[in-house]
DNA sequence: AGACTAAAATAACATATGTTATCAGACGGG
DNA sequence: CCCGTCTGATAACATATGTTATTTTAGTCT
């Protein structure tokens, strides 16, 4: 046969994933990855056509972190939706270049904001039944008014103009979903 | 004397304008640049330092867009905030390069989300007021909760996951505001 | 009109990027 | 142990960008 890769994929898409998450996808570059890897550009283009195809690998794994991150986030809170949305909220914070990538760089190729929002989990839907059974009226339209709050502060942390802690950020969710709650009752 | 400039500054800075306004700030380079004023690449390094001077230039003027957008949008709710909330997600909707550039680009060297809503004429203080006014307890609050919600709306509109008509967008404003004002009785 | 001078076009330089060609060599199989 | 083959390093090509050097050109002033 023939000669053993001694740069494997996972080197590669490691090496991709971190500069991305530590410097942003524009700059996930053929010789800065290369770089990165310890190797040179050709085994990038023996694993992947072009550049845009490694993106996109890269980005179907920060959705993969991303929900990796939300599952991982503590469960505090009994009002559903709440937890999410401090997991979301924190995400932003932290990995800004991996939440620009998911949620505004427009790379939606791939996946709605809802869908990867609702994982493979089915996260969102499983929220939605939690609040139903508590008796909101209308979780879905709930949801909906939640999440445009969430995803304003999720944007907001990203350019410093939300800087609140994680208490007050909480105390903020939860007084935003008993208005909203109260309102449609 | 000696040779009187053919190409003058607002020629340049109405190409750069337009340039940014169509393909995004991105696009703004030398080269596209001369060729939407019609001329070489000279005469902006004769009027600019560099190109990032000249983005300064563009984000001031952008700026000024902005003020100028809200100042035409039509005022007919009676409600505080709303008029403005409405100018601003229908800015995002129509002019997303625009929007991006002030409000998502973090290129805030020049000014905060809050000075850029404030503009020169104090929108965000005489909205304030107005609330205030209307028996409002604290309008500073109310405004900070409603603009989450409504750069959250904006964001969405710019990405495609926020598309509602004018009309239900209003609506939903609304909704939102009363119920954060009942809540905070 | 002619000379001077600044403007603007052209071309060049330096760098960055995607992508491909070339080639030495390392590994698997006989 | 050698052969073939595929890997991966180097180098190259093509393009894009900021910026600067050089040259041409066109006003302006005398």
């Amino acid at each position: 046969m023939s000669r053993k890769a001694s740069v494997t994929e996972s080197m590669i898409l490691d090496s991709a994933f971190a500069l991305m998450q530590e410097e942003g996808f524009e700059q996930v570059t053929a010789r800065k990855l290369a770089a990165k890897a310890g190797c040179s550009t050709q085994p990038i283009f023996r694993l992947y056509e072009n550049m845009d195809q490694l993106i996109g690998k890269v980005y179907s794994r920060a959705a993969a972190y991303f929900a990796a991150f939300c599952e991982a986030y503590p469960q505090k809170e009994s009002l559903p939706f709440i937890d999410l949305g401090m997991a979301y909220i924190s995400f932003a914070a932290k990995e800004k270049n991996i939440f620009r990538l998911l949620f505004m760089s427009g790379h939606q190729g791939e996946k709605s904001m809802y869908e990867l929002l609702n994982g493979e989990k089915g996260t969102v839907g499983r929220e939605v039944a939690r609040a139903g059974a508590k008796g909101v009226r209308n979780p879905g339209e709930l949801f909906m008014k939640l999440w445009i709050f969430i995803h304003g502060s999720a944007c907001m942390a990203l350019t410093g103009d939300f800087d609140l802690t994680e208490a007050e950020t909480e105390a903020l969710l939860i007084s935003i979903y008993q208005a909203y709650t109260e309102a449609m009752k």
